[in-house]
DNA sequence: TTTATCGTTTTGGTATACCAAATATAACTG
DNA sequence: CAGTTATATTTGGTATACCAAAACGATAAA
């Protein structure tokens, strides 16, 4: 806190936002999931704690603080004896994440029913409809980011933190599988009906059919990114093949 | 890995299980995690590094790792100055957890009734028998183990590995709630009745039965939470009455 | 050629030292 | 005496050193 009393007093009462400084391990946390998520570090690489620490300049123990999150979070992951490397997740364990997110999802959007404000409201349909008219116009990243936000809004205006904080982790997990799956620009036409039948549901405050379509759209999801691995394997394998 | 090739195919076979040894600091956390959930640690002290580690008689170094584990779980807090303390959920924080764990056991109910073997029902029958038969002779602590023993198990007929974790870490959330409500013996009968439909249910894998009949007793359970916690913070007033 | 053995190097775990920020305490001033 | 300022102490963040275990590699034996 603040040495000057009268300061402190405004600072308790809660008029000033104060946010925690971020330490240097939650910082380089940030630098490794990105460059997990876009594979700057493939998925399998293992990553010595030295030689990572080097790379980014810091000493050894911050970067073990950021590996331990990113172990929580489910993006690193270590051997037997403790060497850690990055997750390769297997298309079940994707299906098991899958499976958690969606009710996460269910419930955020009944929750969001009655806790979201108009204007949150208003952003989610402004999102939808930027989708419905861009999907063939718009670059597929632009049309992944819209996604994503499209879905991290949902569970921001459910107002329950700590939903909101484990669907973070799931989706950061997910992360790698959803953009796979969107780059192939699968199904996009039912993708963009279910967002559609989402965002009716959602401003008619329906909590029932909002969980009911949320369940449905991550449902599809599932069998889209099922396509998306097999054919990812499959190319993978002939790359090995080539290097063979 | 170990050195000897004809061991280590062994192992790699999976045919020995291995488990990947544990590092001080997270055997410290579990340490901590237990003097909080006793409170031994009460919530809302503070616990400098130094002063902590040296009670466990290790250096700050796993201490710190411990705290920042417990901290993902939601046991300790920071200040905005990141000053540790043991977190002191408000009774809207609980209802937080509780609405999302309730949604996790829904789903874990769920795919229980596709995945869970037939030991696993006997054994969350089993759990329930002797919560029926025994709810007036045992002691109060016994009917809690039962009780965390009996979610615990359903959630892991699920086989759904990542939904176990963060139950997992949602229960830990929740243990002085639910230990404080399962004190006063409220509604116990409803309790049992409760316990009873669900593991009707599961025996008769109805997923949609199962999934209903967890979401209600999860409802009820923040109705006694929430009567247990008014109780609760009436007489710890008055303790603060007695002391000035 | 394959497999076991031994010495070397690498790597993660832990303890410790140091610093800057934050807190507590004392001195001071209106 | 309230409130400010200056000083001392505590505390968390980071870097570094050291150790034991693990991985590696070369050599020897079958």
């Amino acid at each position: 806190m603040v040495r000057n009393p009268s300061l402190n007093k405004l600072l308790t009462e809660g008029h000033i936002p104060v946010k925690t400084r971020k330490t240097l391990g939650e910082e380089t946390a940030e630098t490794l999931r990105e460059l997990i998520l876009l594979e700057k570090l493939a998925p399998g690489t293992s990553i010595p704690e030295r030689d990572l620490a080097e790379l980014l300049g810091i000493s050894r123990t911050p970067m073990r603080e950021a590996m331990r999150l990113l172990e929580t979070e489910g993006l690193i992951e270590y051997t037997t004896t403790r060497r850690p490397y990055v997750a390769n997740p297997t298309f079940d364990d994707i299906r098991q994440y899958l499976a958690v997110i969606g009710c996460l999802e269910a419930l955020a959007g009944e929750l969001a029913c009655a806790a979201a404000t108009d204007e949150q409201l208003q952003h989610i349909k402004a999102l939808n409809d930027k989708m419905q008219s861009a999907s063939n116009t718009e670059v597929v990243l632009n049309f992944f980011e819209l996604d994503m936000q499209f879905h991290g809004t949902i569970v921001h205006a459910s107002a329950n933190a700590p939903l909101i904080d484990t669907h973070t982790h799931y989706n950061r997990r997910l992360f790698r599988a959803r953009f796979v799956s969107s780059r192939m620009r699968l199904k996009r036409t039912q993708t963009l009906s279910q967002h559609q039948q989402i965002t009716d549901a959602l401003i008619a405050r329906d909590k029932d059919r909002t969980a009911a379509e949320l369940r449905g759209h991550i449902h599809s999801a599932v069998e889209n990114i099922k396509l998306a691995f097999s054919v990812d394997k499959h190319t993978a394998n002939k790359n090995e093949e080539d290097k063979l």
